[in-house]
DNA sequence: TAGTGTGTGCAACGGAAGTGCATTAATTTG
DNA sequence: CAAATTAATGCACTTCCGTTGCACACACTA
């Protein structure tokens, strides 16, 4: 996958200083192909305390290297955020996917939020679309 | 607004026992012009208790009464649904919007949710849009 | 090397949803 | 009508997750 080194370019990039914790977590966030839970972070770095893990998510997010995803589970998940993404409501922000029967939940960056319309005056400034049901790995089997 | 014996029929029509408490927080949910959480009628009905509201919430949304709304705060909301409302997927979601000024989170009905295109081998059961901004009544002050 | 700032770990807090169980109210049945 | 059954309510308690305060460790800079 990646190497040390690209993972610490990934973090100057977006000005993070790269401990070794954090690099650890983006690797294992890149390693990821659907959305972690502080949960599942905390499980796989079972060494290390929930607290930094936590910070290290907050971090990402505030650097726009990872966003958060409210999937309606209660349970806040993250995911790494595209190159060049600024979770620009127009062009950045896309469509999640909550797989009821694994619990798994994804991005669908191919699928942009479709433009909404809304009543007079009303200004939007920040749109969340998820669809629940049943994902293409549980389908088919 | 709405008489004891309207409140009641509403109550009955939906297979809900007309109780006491029951009535009144449909009634409190009718004058409500926005979705309400179980913090705001336990505000409202100080003599009862809280886990009496929350079952009675809870009640109300089986009986398909009410509709809860996940609006991103990680604060429940409730609202009464429209007449004929059975939640489906096709015909009764509609989009919410959360004002960040006045906090307030409103059911768009009129806004039904566009038609979302899955990947191959995705089925969709339940969708959930919330847009984020300034409403209407906060952005003409 | 001393000093300053940032990161990490431990403990504790807070809000909100949810559950178990006893009590009370309503409804059915003899 | 009285007894028995069922449903609703109230109180206490739990759980879960996100979050914060504070002390210590580490890293960089003067
Ligand atoms: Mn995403
Ligand atoms: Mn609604
Ligand atoms: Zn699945
Ligand atoms: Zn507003």
């Amino acid at each position: 996958m990646f190497n040390m080194i690209e993972l610490e370019q990934i973090l100057k990039k977006n000005n993070v200083k790269p401990t070794a914790m954090r690099l650890l977590v983006l690797q294992f966030l890149l390693n990821k192909k659907s959305a972690i839970s502080l949960t599942d972070v905390e499980e796989y770095f079972v060494k290390s305390d929930r607290t930094t893990l936590y910070r290290t998510l907050k971090t990402f997010v505030e650097s726009e290297l990872a966003h958060k995803i409210d999937d309606g589970t209660g349970i806040t998940k993250y995911a790494l955020c595209e190159e060049n993404c600024h979770c620009d409501i127009d062009t950045d922000l896309h469509l999640h996917f909550h797989c009821k029967q694994c619990n798994e939940t994804v991005c669908l960056t191919d699928h942009k939020i479709p433009n909404i319309n809304l009543p007079k005056d009303f200004i939007a400034e920040d749109v969340n679309l998820v669809v629940k049901g049943i994902c293409n790995k549980c389908n088919s089997n």
